[in-house]
DNA sequence: GGCAAACCATGATATAGGTCAATCTGTCAC
DNA sequence: GTGACAGATTGACCTATATCATGGTTTGCC
């Protein structure tokens, strides 16, 4: 009754020997008790998330059609085409979403991290396809499940409709990004995009994590992993970024990436 | 009561003069005495609008908040950075969408025909301009008093939040092109997709309307004016297409053109 | 610790599409 | 009908980025 699997074909894709053990204490050991034994209440993201707007007697419907997973790297999430019948949200690590052409080229339309929604863009069917970056955990639910929460709590419809203005607004920056960016300013609006979104999570935003690879990069920005390579050396080179341990990046000056995102 | 003005700083821009006529029966010859007699009744768009979803008497309170504006060539309806005080509904004619880089190089970001929403991706200011392509007509609402309409009517939100949805699985679309089609392949998409929208309005999907100018198509396509005119010619070379009067486009074999817009 | 498989960087070269420039066409005002 | 102006087409040339090729570096696995 509290943790119901709603479905398996998505579990035989996305690895379900990863599944969080913390879910389990749902369905065995410990006993649902209450909001503050659920997993949302220990939640992290849970404020930055579409769920940050229900209250407690809400989270606990909500917990109910909830299924917790992990992805590792690459690691099918969602494939172009299928039948959309779940939603995601992201609870941790990085998610890329995509499409492809028939000759292989492919484009990312965006990279989700903790708090992120997938699933907004919902038809019958899913228009794109989503894959983990290198580990990520996320909070699956049944898509009609879902929906029926909506009909019950106007604010998470409120709320996801906030989510999806901001995501359109977000996807108008990319086109312009795409269509009319340089590689430099490209690169540097990305840098500047993930500076920013770890700046609001609370981080240094002077030193970012950059988990993708230079090829997911690429496939997000328009370029080639060559371009995006060359490009980060001459950043480098011209003292406005340093590459550091473990993926990350020192923005030396945000100003300067700023105006250089621009073109101005 | 019934045409009421919430503000004019939009009216100065967009040429009052051209004030559609058919709106002033309601403030003086005729009076106001129901549904059947608002503009909404007669509105052949209603059906494929945000407003479909309305009853007569829901109408009602829609068009008392509604104000009508037509804006010719080139008038600025809104500006990227102002105050979001309005949100229209486009009822004829074709307006663009875009966005500046501060050196003036531009990316449309979409083009809305009669039936289509403006102002979903609404934040506190707007996130991008908007122009009419020709002529284009529309009703504008205060922002403030259609958002009190959409908690009123629980289904006006959901179905702007199934715009949005579709708005933004579109701007994955143009994503996808922007970062990785060919030019050929971007001006076969584009066609393709104004073929699709004359057929789902009821018209020939074979010969369609492109009132846009080169020079607009390049920047919704990442192109410049001229390799969107060169193509163009490829394509009539190549047989795909024939120009027609009028700025008319006749599709010659419209699977060809789906397979070049996917470089199949 | 060493091997394999990704991933990343960099050099040489190619090319799609941009830029610059000239001409053509259509439209509207008068 | 004519002049003027905006938009479209076409050509010649250029350049930013892609492509192809090689080697280096990291990561993970036994």
């Amino acid at each position: 009754m509290i943790a119901e699997n709603d479905g398996i074909s998505l579990m035989s894709r996305c690895a379900p020997k990863n599944a969080l053990n913390d879910f389990d204490v749902l369905g065995s050991p410990l006993k649902y008790e209450g909001p503050l034994d659920n997993p949302c209440a220990a939640c992290e993201v849970r404020e930055m998330s579409i769920c940050g707007v229900l209250d407690k007697d809400e989270i606990e419907e909500f917990v109910k059609i909830l299924t917790r997973q992990t992805c590792t790297a690459h690691d099918p999430i969602i494939d172009e085409g299928e039948p959309a019948d779940f939603v995601f949200n992201v609870t941790g690590g990085a998610v890329k979403l995509f499409k492809l052409l028939p000759d292989g080229r492919r484009q990312i339309t965006g990279f989700l991290f903790e708090g992120d929604f997938l699933g907004i863009a919902m038809n019958d069917t899913y228009s794109y396809s989503a894959e983990a970056v290198g580990d990520a955990h996320m909070c699956r639910f049944n898509r009609r499940k879902f929906e029926a929460l909506l009909d019950r709590f106007p604010k998470l419809e409120r709320r996801l409709l906030g989510m999806a203005s901001n995501e359109l607004a977000q996807a108008q920056d990319q086109m312009l990004l795409l269509g009319r960016k340089t590689a430099r300013e490209k690169l540097c609006t990305f840098l500047l995009s993930l500076s920013r979104r770890s700046e609001k999570r609370g981080y240094d935003p002077s030193v970012i994590s950059v988990p993708m690879s230079r090829n997911d990069i690429g496939d997000y920005l328009g370029l080639t992993t060559e371009t995006v390579s060359r490009t980060f050396t001459n950043l480098k080179k011209d003292g406005v970024i340093r590459l550091l341990e473990g993926n990350r990046v020192k923005i030396n000056d945000a100003e300067q990436l700023q105006d250089l995102a621009e073109g101005a």
